[in-house]
DNA sequence: CGACACTTTGAAGACGATCAACGCCGGTGG
DNA sequence: CCACCGGCGTTGATCGTCTTCAAAGTGTCG
């Protein structure tokens, strides 16, 4: 993945994709770049919604807690993704979710009403909606693999996606992100997390420590998508979704 | 929940508010008025998308099957409701669900293209983006309730959530669908879903048959909760955002 | 009446969570 | 430099929960 600069991500920004520079320029006149140490969070569950945000560079983990004190990873977001959209457009007035820097964190912070003025711009709104439909199904896609898929599948699944999202070479890349974290975010355990790794291994997938080599393809299709039901298989189709992000 | 006409239901639909009568009538040209009879399939995973679709009487039932033939619901939709959005906005060539007839429908069809023409209208815009982002919403609370919920907790969150959206009277409802129907919804198989609710007669509501009976709702939410993660609690979330569509 | 779908109940089995222990590493402080 | 600590990851053993398989009851419809 390459490195960007500043100018470099925010010329090529899906949201803004389409329009002309122009109207990118005023857009952008209402933002402010912001920087989140590693570590912090840029806002906690139940606080009031003021702003909406671009992530410029750094990842962003969004997460929830239940009253006895376990962490639910949401998602993990990155460079180009947005945060807050859902909520906002949700007519919600308190963040449902709370973020934290997994990194040292740089975004783009626009008062939150700024989106719905962005989206009365009809490219914009079909960006929006396309991103936000697009998240809709991985949502659905990932929530029906918690009924039918066993975690070891679940696992090889996102480890595939992991490689083709973060631009990663299948021949050997090395996990972007600790192993409890993909585990939170898959919602397992570590441990669980642990062992299925483990198991891949007899399936085309060649582990170590955070070093994955997806080894064979067809051992890994044939192995994951025992029981999915997406057609042609699971792991391609979500390849080919986020390819088109 | 009282019976509409058709032109009621089309002057209601969320889809369609806050846009001018007129501007209404030139959207509906577009429209054919369409039969689905009662176990007929109004489309299949995989079919090129032609069309997208308001409900305006009877339910539908999303799914997808896997390859040993299970059958997986991915949502049910009802009046007021559309089909196929998120699928037109996504950019897909083709349906990722099956859509199943489980009364006799009728609905409102539209070339597909004529969404994104609708969502240049940043009123509907709004509308879509609105409904969308609640959908989303749903789907990953549920999701990770599969993860920190107990069957039993997720079969009354879900009872509760009927109750509310469909309208009906806490004191006593009758089961809008089979109950097969609601534990292939919730991703459980009937006997786990018919013990869940043998257990749930012991925290708040009383079951005879289909008849439902939220008996006590304090002890329903303090089961339910236990580990819930959205702040107030969880149900009480739900039916507040339902009852904003 | 018989076929069939739906539901319930029981018993067995599989799977993931939980609890406990240990190895490993990076950082801190003596 | 070494000792100590805390976070992370792995492994083993046990437990609880949901699925699976089997059987039987109920209802509807031909």
């Amino acid at each position: 993945m390459p490195l960007m600069n500043y100018s470099d991500i925010v010329s090529n920004l899906p949201l803004f994709s389409g329009i002309s520079e122009e109207e990118k320029k005023r857009l952008l006149k209402n933002g402010k770049l912001r920087h989140i140490a590693s570590g912090d969070y840029l806002f906690h569950n139940g606080d009031v919604i003021h702003h909406f945000y671009i992530i410029c560079t750094g990842s962003v983990q969004l997460l929830r807690e239940t009253p006895d004190g376990k962490k639910i990873t949401t998602d993990i977001s990155t460079r180009g993704r947005t945060i807050g959209k859902a909520e906002i457009l949700n007519t919600s007035t308190h963040h449902n979710v709370s973020a934290f820097a997994l990194e040292d964190v740089t975004l783009l912070e626009f008062p939150a009403k700024w989106l719905k003025d962005a989206a009365s711009n009809p490219v914009i709104a079909l960006n929006i909606l396309t991103s936000l439909s697009q998240y809709s199904h991985m949502v659905e896609v990932e929530s029906e693999q918690k009924t039918t898929m066993s975690v070891s599948q679940r696992v090889g699944c996102f480890l595939q996606r992991i490689c083709v999202m973060h631009g990663l070479d299948k021949n050997s890349f090395v996990l972007p992100y600790s192993k409890s974290l993909i585990a939170s975010r898959l919602g397992m355990e570590p441990e669980t997390f642990s062992r299925a790794l483990t198991k891949l291994k007899e399936h085309g997938i060649s582990i170590d420590d955070k070093k994955i080599v997806l080894r064979d393809m067809q051992a890994i299709e044939d192995f994951i998508c025992e029981h999915c039901s997406m057609l042609g298989n699971c792991s391609t189709h979500q390849l080919l979704t986020a390819e088109n992000e």
